[in-house]
RNA sequence: GCGCACGUGGCGGAAUGGCAGACGCGCCAGACUUAGGAUCUGGUACCGCAAGGUGUGGAGGUUCAAGUCCUCUCGUGCGCACCA
């Protein structure tokens, strides 16, 4: 409950998550612009929406609550410590995601939890706990309540096909996929038996993914929640279903799905009449299915369908097999049926039907059969009339034909993903640009505010909570509301994620005071035919890389956004797209997931396992260069690595390497003396006192300093280009490590190396930069300006050339020896040399040579038998 | 249960099918030091005095050659989950 003892709770969470929170504040902040270009955008769409299906405009949709709902208006309760930390307005984008991803959700979800997602507004705060958002503090769900939903679900399919075409880690791929959760299958009209209802109502629509089975459905299964329930029920069984729906809605989360291993229902009293054969067939309700999905009805396959045949076998219904598993020994009807008799056949005792079960082991006979399993894979189809003897795939495809013939069903595609709710009841946000009016009639309409009218800007409120009868911040402020020619504002407000589907392009483009983004700006920047691709990175070019590609260059994100974030991003990219304001159908066509950093015990860090490592510790001990560098030095990019404080000691040590590659120690130790006199002021003016090794100087490097150089010019740049950041750093390591040894350092080759290491330790790099281009000037401009607008030094292939190689020489793949070869040995040559060798003599000597494997300047392999 | 990813020293991790352990941490020894939690030098997969042998979770396979490719298996992590 929203009380004020509750709010300042919430206040007191939010500053013990480190920072203390001044809600008026967080307006002012932000960009007027930036809410009005998005704004701007949602009136695009708005306006104009595309659907693709109809190639029409349809309006965004609005969604009153359900009036049956709105008995339930107040509250979903709060469990002890939810109590406690309740207050806050923090509307969640899907509850069905919250609930699943919080366990302490678990025990508030007295509501049944497609309530919740109808309503869409659990009112929680939200808490990062272990690295994962979490739903904290848990409050209520207020009084009905207007919301807007983007129709998301439109562009489902195209979400769907086009990952195939950007380049992002399999795994967030597929999650998307699942969550879009495209499924194809047939829905199926089954008439009610002896009905009672209206013609409209007098059938059940049901979604099945294996409408070749339709012959084997014995029973249907509505959700307790099916809109049909109620009017179904014949009088005797009215107790106990009504009974059965309040017990269901009752139940958690967590009860209706991981500890409900045992089926339960109830029987309506009324049955249905399968399609294909006439067969009445009973209708029962239970909390298996969902109300949410498909249609909110099954028709149950039970020898076919693991949850139907567990059902079936806790209350009695008949199982009838309808598919033969035949893959791999049978290919024809006869010899499936010939199998039949000889195979794995279970007589059902209760009905006496053949039921086929998936059996590790022979049924004895009078065995409760409740471990056997429904066969749930493609096969033949047997029992089932005019689908006998066809394989899976094509009863499907002869069912639905014939389906679609007689008007009973049609082919469909069912996508899990549900409509976007995108109006929040908080302050904060993006205020929507939109009226309510009144027709002559009476009728409440709303409209769109002309685009002379953005940005809405949220007023200056004193109270920033909600008003105690459940309408939006918003709504406190009635000048604002209340518009002179007596229409009412939408108080609403969008959620974070508007702002966040489109800051890429106004980064842009993000002073133009025209549009959103100029079409020039976002051709260059996004457009596969885009100049940009003309200006060739040196760095890509070299090593024979295309320098770009449409869109976002590079993404780098968590897995976080994997399927809210990204996923409405895309959404508002592809509405864009087909308004014609962007040039390519995706955004981000390279996404990089960075891994998660664990704590020191390889745990995640947790407040409560104390494990954290806190940024500003490490920085103050040891700078943003050892910081950054020691993060890219961890590990690949996208593995989860622990943290190690002794890790970044490492590249400290390194970093401090460089700055004595650099500095005369002399002239270190006399700033040094000078700044514990010299108070803060002049510590500036002391670090002149700092000079350049007398090592470095303006001379030719020398070949080998040459050949180092450039392999790690090599390295680097392909490393950089393939974000190998670690093995990129390791290469530096291994240069300063050579370049220590050095008697004579060449300004050139060190500038070379600061360009390298500028990506990774930008602060020390320009540092020395700048000190080398005070003592050594030179007459390169490009010297002169700071390090960061330096050109990328290329390497030279001919540089790494050696003139002898040292090739390993094996004898039955087994390392023996290693020889020094002229570069240029011929095969011959090196076979000879290679047998020579006084290490190898021993191991061939008596044995005849098989064969001898050269890998030119890599390797040779002598087999001997 | 389903899907995906990953298993390499004491640790983080390197290795276009071609020298397993680059680089760093840690550890050992030494140098310089009044001192060292600074710096520098050398060593460091395992067994063995050595020659040599054994090693990339396990078992097979392909290959002249496997950490890398294939099959099975065990383990860990992540995602989804009564989705019809």
């Amino acid at each position: 409950v929203t009380t004020e003892a509750n709010i300042s709770n919430f206040k007191r969470q939010i500053k013990s998550l480190g920072f203390s929170y001044d809600w008026s504040r967080e307006v002012n902040t932000t960009d007027p612009n930036y809410f009005k270009w998005t704004q701007w955008i949602f009136l695009k769409l708005y306006n104009s929406w595309f659907n693709p299906k109809t190639n029409k405009a349809e309006p965004i949709e609005t969604l009153e609550y359900p009036e049956e709902l709105k008995c339930a208006a107040d509250i979903l309760s709060a469990g002890p410590d939810c109590q406690e930390d309740a207050g806050g307005t923090v509307s969640l984008d899907s509850p069905r995601r919250a609930y699943r991803d919080s366990k302490r959700l678990a025990y508030v979800s007295e509501a049944p939890v497609n309530w919740c997602e109808e309503l869409g507004t659990v009112l929680a705060n939200e808490e990062v706990v272990d690295g994962k958002s979490e739903i904290g503090g848990f409050a209520v769900v207020r009084k009905p309540m207007r919301q807007w939903m983007l129709r998301i679900t439109d562009y489902a399919e195209r979400l769907l096909q086009d990952l195939d075409t950007i380049d992002w880690s399999h795994s967030l791929k597929e999650m998307q996929r699942n969550w879009i959760g495209r499924s194809e299958g047939a829905e199926v009209d089954f008439a009610i038996a002896d009905c009672r209802l209206p013609i409209a109502d007098s059938k059940i629509r049901v979604f099945t993914t294996r409408p070749d089975t339709l012959f084997g459905a014995t029973y249907m299964v509505l959700a307790p929640e099916h809109k049909l329930v109620d009017q179904i029920t014949t009088p005797e069984q009215r107790e106990v279903v009504a009974k059965y729906k309040s017990d269901v809605a009752k139940k958690s989360d967590l009860e209706r799905t991981e500890l409900a291993k045992e089926k339960t229902g109830v029987f309506t009293g009324a049955y249905a009449i399968n399609p294909v054969n006439g067969e009445k067939i009973p209708i029962w309700i239970a909390d298996y299915v969902l109300a949410s999905y498909g249609t909110g009805a099954i028709m149950a396959v039970p020898a076919h369908d693991q949850r139907d045949y567990e059902f079936a076998r806790k209350f009695s219904l008949p199982i009838k097999q309808v598919v033969y598993p035949h893959s791999h020994w049978t290919q024809t009807l006869e010899n499936a049926l010939a199998d039949i008799r000889k195979f794995e056949v279970i007589l059902d005792a209760e009905y006496g039907r053949v039921i086929y079960a998936e059996v590790s082991r022979e049924p004895k006979a009078g065995e409760i059969l409740s471990d056997f399993k429904a066969f749930e894979d493609t096969g033949i189809a047997i029992s089932s009339e005019f689908l006998n003897g066809l394989p899976t795939a094509e009863a499907k495809q002869k069912i639905i034909a014939w389906l679609e013939e007689k008007n009973l069903g049609k082919r469909t595609i069912n996508y899990k993903l549900r409509d976007w709710l995108f109006s929040r009841q908080r302050y904060w946000g993006e205020p929507f640009p939109i009226v309510w009016k009144r027709d002559a009639n009476g009728n409440l309409y709303h409209e769109a505010l002309p685009e002379s009218e953005l940005p809405v800007l949220p007023p200056k409120l004193d109270d920033y909570k909600p008003t105690p009868d459940g309408q939006p911040p918003l709504a406190r402020a009635k000048d604002w509301v209340n518009l002179p020619d007596g229409s009412v504002r939408e108080t609403n407000t969008m959620p974070q994620w508007a702002g966040s589907c489109w800051y890429y392009l106004r980064y842009l483009d993000s002073q133009n005071p025209q549009t959103f983004v100029g079409k020039e700006a976002e051709n260059y920047w996004m457009g596969a035919e885009s100049p940009k691709a003309k200006v060739q990175s040196p760095m890509l070019a070299d090593i024979g890389l295309k320098s770009t590609m449409p869109g976002v260059d590079l993404y780098v994100g968590g897995t976080e956004h994997a399927v809210l974030h990204l996923l409405y991003a895309r959404f508002w990219h592809k509405v864009l797209f087909d308004l014609g304001y962007v040039s390519t159908p995706e955004p981000f066509f390279k996404l990089v997931n960075q891994g998660l950093i664990l704590g020191e015990d390889g745990q995640k860090m947790s407040k409560s396992r104390g494990n954290v490592v806190n940024p500003d510790d490490i920085l103050k001990e040891y700078g943003a260069d050892a910081f950054r560098l020691y993060e890219m030095f961890m590990g690949p990019l996208q593995d989860t690595k622990p943290w190690n404080t002794k890790g970044v000691e490492g590249v400290y040590r390194f970093l401090g390497r460089v700055w004595r590659l650099f500095v005369d120690e002399k002239s270190e130790t006399e700033f040094e003396q000078a700044e514990t006199t010299a108070n803060a002021e002049r510590r500036g003016e002391l670090l002149q006192l700092i000079k350049l090794s007398s090592a470095i100087k303006e001379v030719q490097p020398t070949p080998a300093q040459l050949k180092t150089l450039h392999a790690t010019i090599k390295k680097v740049t392909e490393d950089l280009d393939g974000l190998r950041f670690n093995t990129a750093i390791s290469a530096l390591m291994v240069f300063i490590n050579e370049a220590m040894t050095w008697k004579t350092k060449p300004v050139s080759a060190l500038r070379d190396f600061l360009i390298l290491l500028q990506p990774f330790a930008p602060h020390l790099a320009e540092e020395l930069w700048e000190k080398l281009n005070i003592e050594h000037r030179t007459s390169n401009t490009e010297h002169r300006i700071a390090l960061a607008y330096a050109q990328w030094p290329k390497f030279d292939p001919g540089l790494l050339v050696e003139d002898t190689l040292k090739i390993p020489v094996q004898v039955n793949g087994k390392l023996r020896d290693k020889i020094v070869v002229p570069a240029d040995a011929t095969q011959q040559q090196i076979e000879t040399a290679a047998q020579a060798s006084e290490k190898i003599k021993p191991f061939i000597e008596g044995k005849t040579i098989r064969k001898i494997i050269v890998v030119p300047k890599k390797l040779v392999n002598i087999v001997v038998g």
